[in-house]
DNA sequence: TATTATTGTCTCATATTGTTACAATAATAC
DNA sequence: GTATTATTGTAACAATATGAGACAATAATA
């Protein structure tokens, strides 16, 4: 930690924060962490460093966080206003951290962040907390703790631009695993939205969009016919 | 100019462009400025000061670029690859304005560019250029000229945002005087989306919404039916 | 006063979506 | 085994939205 990060070799002034989604069948999470001994509330975040594309610095840090490898990752806003950075927060949280706060002195200024959403697939991911923090725990996206900062409007952007992007692209893919039913995939869109769909409606829709393949009849164990799986094509 | 850039008064690495789209009853046009004695066409830009918010700077650069003061403004994508940055071409610029290249040498280093759309009413400005151009311009979208680093994605990002965001925000009113004819409002609307549309059914779509307000007919001269005025609610 | 081009609106055809109904069926209860 | 249960897949019809064409109204011009 203490040498990870030397000011120098990162860009000054701006950080990233990422929203990272994921969809256990019933409820839409995101990955909230806490700060050491601080009792703060946080997206986990991190810094570009001076020889690495904006889009690779938070490919990597995400991917560190959750262990996965390929992460639908989309850039959706850039939080600028000069009210957003706390240094004083930042000071508590390289303090408890054991850093030394004169090697951190850049950390404290003002910070531009870019905020990213992530989609994964929450099955797949065993979040692991890092040096700074003492957790990192999924959370329904209408149960979040306080964060700090600016982070709660980073979260209600990401979700507006994700129901904003919801139409076009085809997002339920990268929350579902590679092969699921009609009704889980129903319960990501309702998940999202926010809102009750009517199920036939819904298949039709689905099945004339041709995106999808129907495999063989799941053996699920319920007391009633069983649902075909798909997978996307 | 030379006071103006001084090194401590800005956030470093990062800058801001703009695609300022206008509207001049018939094609979608942008502003693109040249830079002195270099051939170099490219967006108009800027930097943020320390003591400035991101959505500030940017509304008040694009402000005395084109003498406007409410301007729709909407951030769109920021641009963080490590080749967008040319140290060569920023020299020349500065070379030929007749700078401090010393003076100026923070503005050769990598750069992330927070890139910001505005629509505006055409008619109504008369853009200056500033110190370091030469010309400031209307280019028709399709018409463009070799624009410098990455400002050609940059304005194809634009314009798919643009389009995406078509549907949810009333795009045509910051393009057209307050009072326009229902054919003015096709016509933009055809200019942005690239394509033509069906008269009545335009019509009677943009009537349902329940967006705009009739006025009185325009006497305009023409050997046909007057239209009437229309503004938005 | 007739002609012209465009406008505003109506109608009918077609496509999309909402709603209800119902048969198919995998486990469970008996 | 056989009936029961809950859910699934699909069909059928209704309601709504959109595409496409027709036509009368009308402001300037010939």
């Amino acid at each position: 930690m203490k040498s990870k990060l030397k000011k120098g070799d990162y860009i000054q002034n701006i950080s990233y924060d990422s929203v990272i989604f994921g969809f256990n069948g019933a409820q839409l999470k995101i990955l909230v962490l806490e700060y050491h001994n601080t009792g703060l509330y946080a997206l986990p975040g991190g810094f570009i460093r001076m020889d690495e594309d904006l889009d690779e610095a938070v490919k990597n840090g995400v991917s560190k966080r959750t262990g996965l490898e390929d992460i639908y990752l989309e850039q959706y806003h850039t939080f600028g206003s000069l009210s957003r950075s706390d240094s004083a927060a930042m000071k508590r949280i390289i303090m408890e951290s054991g850093s030394d706060l004169m090697d951190c002195e850049w950390m404290f200024g003002r910070f531009i962040s870019v905020g990213y959403y992530a989609l994964i697939n929450y099955e797949e991911v065993s979040p692991k907390p890092d040096e700074l923090s003492d957790s990192i725990n999924w959370y329904p996206i209408d149960e979040l703790p306080t964060l700090m900062m600016d982070h709660e409007e980073m979260v209600t952007k990401a979700l507006q631009v994700l129901r904003a992007n919801f139409e076009n692209k085809l997002i339920g893919m990268n929350l579902l695993p590679a092969k699921f039913t009609m009704k889980q995939l129903q319960q990501v869109h309702e998940a999202i939205l926010g809102e009750k769909l009517r199920r036939t409606t819904f298949q039709r829709k689905m099945l004339s969009k041709d995106i999808l393949v129907r495999h063989e009849k799941l053996f699920q164990g319920k007391a009633h016919k069983a649902p075909y799986l798909y997978s996307f094509k």
